[in-house]
DNA sequence: ACAGCAAACTTGAACTATTCCAGATTAGGG
DNA sequence: CCCTAATCTGGAATAGTTCAAGTTTGCTGT
């Protein structure tokens, strides 16, 4: 599993550090974190790492695509290990829980605009807003 | 045409003042604006205005729906006065240009989630990440 | 195994968008 | 026209993220 990791890094010619080993161990186990909580992740592992190399990490990942960050409105961004099969999420309007979704066609990018307006699309993303599980069995929320 | 903000925003059972008005027209001008530059606009019509009051201003006529908050990743909150309609936007990721796109089925919500994960569903944004006209254009960019 | 070097990390400060707070002002119903 | 809650002003605070300078460390080549 570790080594895993080490051969990921190597892949996208990163180097192999603890705290890149750490990050993507977290990942690994927790989906749809915030920073603030890598770094406690983390640091449960590595006490000494500092909340700068976590955002760098967390950069130098997602640029090589080892990762994918999303940020939903109104929330921080979120770091997740599930990359490359453009899956979409639904977010809780009540507490920002976050869900995986399967792309709602099956092809990547699975939407095409009516009128792209002359841009150059890469990429459909979607957010489904709604109410989670928990939130709509509570009789009055909050 | 600002008596007719006036009529929204009783509509709306909120009170009508000079930094509302001067938001809305801000927002009937300008799409897809950032907070900073709804401020400017209404200091140009209304210089003693306060950047807090422009926040309250923009956050009680998007609990209203008079006006529509998006965010997509990576940019500050932008607003925009077409609401209702359900449509989209396509963002350049070289410039953060933004444009309107037409709901890409025609029905609001457009899309179904194949699996919605116990979620109850209320709507689906869609944002369409690409490159723009202009920047598409230039040789080399940045 | 080891030296050299750029990449990566540490520490600490800065920055930006947004929100909180207390007091003054104002719109609009009675 | 007056009263009161809603709204606005001015200033300070907060959260998340980034910048900068200097130190450590992984990797390449010998």
């Amino acid at each position: 599993m570790a080594s895993d990791f080490e051969a990921r890094l190597r892949a996208v010619s990163l180097r192999v550090t603890r705290p890149r080993l750490a990050v993507l161990a977290a990942l690994r186990d927790h989906a749809h974190v915030d920073t603030d909580t890598v770094i406690a992740l983390v640091r449960a592992q590595l006490p000494r790492v500092s909340h700068q190399a976590v955002y760098d990490v967390l950069r130098a990942l997602t640029e090589a695509g080892l990762v994918r960050r999303i940020e939903p409105a109104g929330t921080t961004a979120r770091y997740e290990s599930r990359v490359g099969d453009n899956h979409h999420h639904v977010v809780c309007r009540s507490c920002g829980a976050i869900a995986d979704v399967d792309c709602a066609v099956g092809h990547a990018p699975c939407l095409t605009a009516s009128d792209d307006q002359g841009f150059v699309i890469e990429e459909a993303e979607v957010v489904y807003w709604g109410t989670c599980p928990d939130c709509a069995a509570r009789p009055i929320d909050q």
